[in-house]
DNA sequence: AGAATATAAGACACTCAGCTCTGAATTAAA
DNA sequence: TTTAATTCAGAGCTGAGTGTCTTATATTCT
């Protein structure tokens, strides 16, 4: 596993709230997001929280509250989420786990391992959530869990 | 983590064997391996068990006893220590942990990481203990753990 | 308008599972 | 008899997921 559930999930709710956002304006509500994306409400909203308070998304309590994009879903990449949650560590570790492995002092695979998660980076960096939300309509692609994993 | 933990050390301590195999002939002991490579000699056994019953390694109990590459050096890839340790599902798994993604049913970063797992696998199967280990040599490569880490 | 109520986020402590790691007893070879 | 791998049982830790209570706010009712 690459990335944390958490932040897989969190991933996958964002896109939820972007195309949410893209049909209609107020807030997304968290219970609903967890039925349809079968992800369980309390992690979920653990989840949320910290994207809140990592400041891509506002919250509103109360009826009618849940939660938002904080900017426009083109100005949020998925990359910001997994920074959010998973933090740049996923970017920067040594493929073999070697605490001193760096341009210095490389591993074995130090210079491909560096490479592919760049690539990664890059990818994650060009998607923004509006974007990919569209793309997921567009093709009808798969972005949330199957009922089997319903809690 | 793209790898587990023991997949890492199962890598560092192949290497390991593959110097100690060139420099003279026998059997390298356990022991001695999980001191110099500061792992865990009771985890370090664990793992070396299995790539002994993954038919990379022979093993021989008793003095001068230890554990030894079954084929040269030059005949054994990293990625056949991933294979044995942590299995094909590394390279076969959603990015975003959607049990259902594939080809047919997509996840929104399906192809790009697709293309990102294929070069991992080539990166892991284009590398033989025998030439990796000669690398360590030459470039005075790190792959042992710090001493901090030892237990 | 003001109070009551329902809804939903937030906080916190907890369980559970899987991976990591340890210890003690066993077995085989020199 | 010593040395070193093997086996197995289980402890410890971390990440994943749950339950309960608290806090905040929009709506409804008087």
């Amino acid at each position: 596993m690459v990335l944390s559930k958490a932040c897989t999930y969190g991933i996958l709710a964002s896109l939820f709230i972007a195309r949410e956002s893209a049909k209609s304006k107020g807030y997304v509500s968290i219970g609903k997001m967890s039925k349809e994306l079968h992800i369980s409400f309390h992690f979920l909203t653990k989840i949320l929280q910290e994207l809140t308070s990592a400041g891509l998304l506002v919250s509103m309590k109360g009826p009618k509250g849940g939660v938002a994009l904080k900017r426009d879903a083109g100005e949020i990449t998925i990359l910001d989420v997994v920074l959010a949650i998973d933090g740049i560590k996923v970017f920067r570790e040594c493929l073999l786990g070697l605490p001193g492995c760096g341009d210095e002092k490389p591993c074995p695979v130090h210079d491909e391992w560096a490479e592919i998660r760049e690539e990664l980076y890059q990818t994650f960096q060009s998607k923004t959530l509006g974007e990919t939300a569209q793309k997921i309509d567009e093709l009808n692609l798969r972005f949330a869990l199957p009922e089997l994993y319903e809690r």
